[in-house]
RNA sequence: GGAGGGGUUCCAGAGCGGUCAAAUGGGGCGGGCUGUAAACCCGUUGACUUCGGUCUUCGAAAGUUCGAAUCUUUCCCCCUCCA
């Protein structure tokens, strides 16, 4: 089997193929062009995406270039796959903003040293804006036929639950074949990869390519990630893993990878860092916490930089030691006057902007979960003045995972 | 076109004139156990408070009443069945 596809199986990527023989042959004769499309609703990607971005990066790590086709116009139309409603659409000057910005974030994946292997930015836009609807009809709509369309799922199932489905989203999985064809024409692009969602899009798009221009092209899928606790990758109870500063800090981004279930530590470390398979396997015994660190310093590395991951690292280090009022922890700064003239534990926080609430503040203290300077607070009437400063900070925290240094000046 | 059911706090879902800031479950948050995991146990979950209370919430507006999430009217939105 061809180098790249073990790996891709190896690492746990793979789920649907085509045809997986041919395919192989063809990564084995030459540098394989293949695109992933990125959907544009969103101003950042998330982790949801990265697996995906991952496909990319092994891919040219295997010498082969990767394509990212970012749907600036697809996004104008919404893919129907796995939604039971319309979406809400989005005007074009967001649809650009959010496409620049997922660019952004995917440079900082995939290396654009090696000028073979370096990735092609397109956006369908540009080809679907022009588009005539006669020729467009009578060239590509005739290779489709309404009997097969409603027999996709993202078809039926919004028909069978009598819900409704728009001429245009009905179009959507045309528009995605035909971006592929495109892509095959302009970029000698053959292979498709996606979610497993997406096979029906892709399969689409690989029989347009053998009609059209009798073409053979290639689609592989990769699985749906699956937690340990049946939770969807990516979205958290405090809001999705953004893979962008912006909306989540690297150090947040750390910390989730920290905090992974026990059970996923390893098919994550496969999915989502470089290190190699067989090394993986030989980690197995090691003892967990330390792989859950190996796994957040690697995806954080990967995205915010060694010097973020490291400087994470410490945070943790330093957050969860228990008893140090260390210079590591993110701080803010306090007017030295605002001190003096003595101040309520429950303002405090609020400053701290740590918590918004007053009640939720006074429930907190009673519920022993307030500390300065590693000493519970039992008392919410409690005036904090100089006294509690050493030197000009002192430590708040609320539970024990958010501190906070206040700093006076 | 006809008949009916419904919109309740983050979600699901009870309440159907006062005892309702609203049962219960899930989720969240906090505490305990521990390993920043899982499981489990406990507490908490509208805002403000001088801790006595006060204010704002049950699709929207108006009304009946000493008193409405609960009754009436109008409006908006969902769903089910029949044709």
């Amino acid at each position: 089997m061809n180098k790249f596809l073990k790996e891709f199986k190896d690492r746990g990527f793979f789920f649907q193929c085509t045809d997986e023989n041919e395919l192989s042959n063809l990564l084995n004769k030459q540098r394989v062009k293949a695109y992933i499309g990125f959907d544009c609703t969103a101003e950042s990607l998330h982790v949801g995406s990265l697996l995906q971005i991952m496909c990319l990066k092994l891919l040219q790590s295997h010498g082969h270039q990767p394509i990212v086709l970012l749907g600036g116009g697809t996004t104008r139309i919404g893919d129907p796959s796995g939604k039971d409603k319309t979406r809400k659409i989005l005007t074009d000057k967001e649809i650009n903003k959010n496409s620049k910005n997922i660019e952004k974030i995917l440079k900082k994946f995939l290396s654009t040293k090696d000028k073979k292997t370096k990735p092609i930015f397109v956006n369908n836009f540009k080809w679907l804006k022009n588009l005539n609807y006669i020729s467009f009809l009578r060239d590509i709509g005739k290779h489709f036929t309404i009997n097969k369309m409603l027999t996709f799922d993202s078809v039926k199932t919004r028909l069978d639950r009598e819900q409704s489905l728009s001429y245009m989203e009905f179009n959507y999985m045309i528009l995605q074949a035909y971006d592929f064809l495109e892509l095959n024409k302009k970029e000698k692009c053959v292979l498709q990869i996606g979610g497993s969602d997406q096979w029906g899009n892709i399969v689409n798009g690989v029989d347009l390519i053998k009609r059209h221009l009798s073409n053979q092209a290639y689609g592989l899928t990769t699985p749906l990630i699956t937690l340990a606790s049946g939770a969807k990758m990516g979205k958290t109870e405090t809001g999705a893993i953004w893979l962008d500063k912006k909306f989540l800090s690297s150090y947040d981004y750390w910390q989730f990878w920290r905090n992974t279930d026990d059970r996923d530590v390893i098919q994550f470390l496969k999915f989502f860092t470089d290190i190699e398979v067989e090394e993986i396997e030989n980690l197995k015994n090691k003892n967990i916490n330390e792989l859950k660190i190996l796994l957040a310093n690697k995806t954080t590395e990967m995205l915010h930089g060694r010097e973020e991951a490291k400087k994470s690292e410490n945070i943790a280090r330093e957050t969860f030691s228990g008893n140090s009022i260390g210079s590591n922890l993110p701080s803010i700064k306090v007017k030295e006057n605002l001190i003096n003239n003595e101040i309520n534990i429950v303002d405090l926080v609020i400053i701290s902007k740590l918590e918004k609430s007053k009640s939720e503040i006074r429930r907190l203290i009673k519920g022993n979960a307030v500390k300065i300077n590693n000493d519970v607070i039992n008392d919410e009437k409690l005036i904090i003045n100089k006294k509690f400063f050493n030197e000009n900070y002192c430590k708040l925290s609320i539970g024990k995972k958010r501190h906070l240094k206040i700093e006076l000046i």
